[in-house]
DNA sequence: GACATTGTGTAGTGAGTAGTACACAATACA
DNA sequence: TGTATTGTGTACTACTCACTACACAATGTC
């Protein structure tokens, strides 16, 4: 799997070639961390932001947050939120889906999503 | 939601009445920690040990571990590699089931472990 | 009465998290 | 050519996490 700072980089540099806004300083404002820091994050040399700023950063990137928190390592705090109210049935799912193919999965999420249930 | 540690006492006093082995010093000693941690701990002075003393813990007292995690505001942490994996998938999948009663998940949870997936 | 065991108080620690503040040289722009 | 903007290096910080080490008085046991 890619780096969370490479992977951002990359994403960055391509939004920036037509639109100038996208440099690492304004970016780094419009998320709300120092340049410096952002600097780094995207060099690997410093650990991913917080949840918050990992957001933020999605939504300047036009990514999916719950993709870039992946990578970051962070599951969304809401879910966790979801998973931490009914634990075990939550368990007992996840652990059963994880063996399964993402077609079988993706499967079942639409039945759900499309509410027979 | 009762605390962690009020939990944590009142099911190593029960286990205390049949052996006496459920000490804070000799269960403190059978996952890992000092006593006074323990102790601590258990009058909610400290905050919840790591997933690894608590899975321990867990064993001791007879409970389900991601329950007792749970309550220490943590989700285990092959759950949580496993949304990792598939953090889009998981994601909407989990949004979806937070809305569900109890009833509709554990239905869904019997139908997927009984494979007709 | 001696010895062991008990729970807990106090103090401190090392690693990780999530950054800021400021300076600098290189590049772009007008 | 001057001004602005750019990316990055260095140094530092406040906070939380997950504990340990040791001491002590009270209680239990032989």
């Amino acid at each position: 799997m890619q780096s969370f700072g490479r992977f951002v980089r990359r994403r960055r540099e391509e939004r920036r070639e037509s639109d100038s806004s996208f440099s690492v300083r304004q970016v780094a404002q419009r998320i709300g961390v120092e340049p410096s820091f952002l600097s780094k994050v995207e060099r690997d040399e410093a650990a991913p932001p917080s949840e918050e700023k990992i957001v933020a950063l999605a939504r300047e990137l036009g990514e999916d947050p719950d993709v870039l928190l992946a990578m970051s390592g962070k599951v969304s705090s809401d879910l966790k939120a979801a998973i931490l109210k009914r634990p075990a049935l939550f368990a007992t799912l996840i652990r059963e889906l994880k063996k399964m193919p993402d077609q079988a999965v993706l499967r079942l999420v639409r039945e759900v999503r499309d509410g027979q249930w």
